[in-house]
DNA sequence: ATCTATTCATAATA
DNA sequence: TTATTATGAATAGAT
């Protein structure tokens, strides 16, 4: 904003990220309040440092009952809370959750490059897989958004264009009437406008 | 903003209201999302319309997580949730396992990358797609590495066991002739051995 | 949805 | 944290 373009990555001066996130943690809950008063909307926020230390704005005064709302419309949430009156299948969501992070501390090092194969079993490596199948599937899903969104716009740009092409059609058509000009020496050169989905890639 | 100072006041023009909401909620979450990024918070925000649509924002990808952490460190909350029979360790404990896992994705996700899949260009998501999909190849060949050696394993051991038999059953035959003994009931019984790789599944 | 004049947020710095 | 200020960002109103 200031003083230079920021980059989109971690600061890495202690110092400049700590006063960065004071000051942009600040902007964030006065984005939010003015959201919520100018529109009407309920709005929560909650921000956790690296530190674990908790910030939070609930615009109608009570974090509890907009998260109930929330998980109300949530489905997996709500499963999720439904879970926690019932002991044991908490104890069985410990299980899982313990599985989960071997799973991935085990994928972490084979990322590290760690290709020993007697600290994955097949099992191990099948989960990985599907992990690695998941993120592939996210990346492509927000690849064809973006293209989808370029496509959008570039047939409306497509559509504009081949409007103003036929105004201009009729005008010149129009005005060689009028001027008594022969018109086969224009006619032929349209339409102008270029197929612009052509230049796609996929 | 621009074009006048507005008023922080519920927008009465309700197509204006609706515009704001829209153009505001975007730059909230583009807010929460970089302050995230730059000072490695973990943000959740939740808008509620006043026509009760949800829209929703985690940067460690998991808004259930992030409400745990959330409950765990705020007291009103937790002697809410701690009206169950005996969870409270219990619920520290997924606490504490959900945060491991946070960081564990989170350090998954710096290996493959990943700057923030919603600030990436095309280019950049399809740089990631092929490397997902090469650590896909990876993670294939290791498992196939591990099925050949096991097979490899039973193989010899079929073999060492059919040799043994053999062996053994010479022997029998050899001794029934030394003791005079049928040996009609016994042979049928032979080979002990199985075809092990029958058991194996891929 | 897109454009622009303005107001706002904030990075660097102290 | 707070204060200052040059600049980059967000956005209100209009199209």
């Amino acid at each position: 904003m200031a003083r230079g373009k920021v980059q989109m990555r971690r600061i890495e001066n202690p110092v400049h990220r700590q006063v960065t996130f004071c000051k942009r943690r600040m902007g964030l809950l006065k984005k939010a309040k003015e959201l919520s008063v100018l529109c009407e909307a309920d709005i929560g926020v909650i921000v956790i440092s690296p530190h674990g230390k908790i910030y939070e704005l609930a615009t109608n005064g009570n974090m509890g009952s907009l998260i109930e709302r929330y998980k109300g419309s949530n489905t997996e949430a709500q499963a999720e809370s439904s879970n926690q009156n019932k002991p044991q299948v908490i104890q069985q969501e410990v299980l899982l959750l313990r599985q989960e992070i071997d799973l991935l501390q085990k994928g972490l090092r084979y990322m590290y490059g760690e290709k020993d194969i007697n600290h994955m079993n097949l099992d191990e490596l099948q989960a990985l897989e599907s992990n690695l199948e998941i993120w592939v599937h996210n990346v492509r899903s927000t690849k064809m958004q973006i293209i989808s969104r370029e496509i959008e716009m570039l047939k409306n740009k497509e559509g504009i264009l081949k409007a103003a092409n036929d105004m201009l059609q009729e005008r010149i058509i129009e005005q060689s009437g009028i001027l008594g000009t022969s018109s086969d020496t224009l006619i032929p050169q349209f339409p102008f406008h270029r197929n612009m989905e052509s230049d796609y890639y996929f």
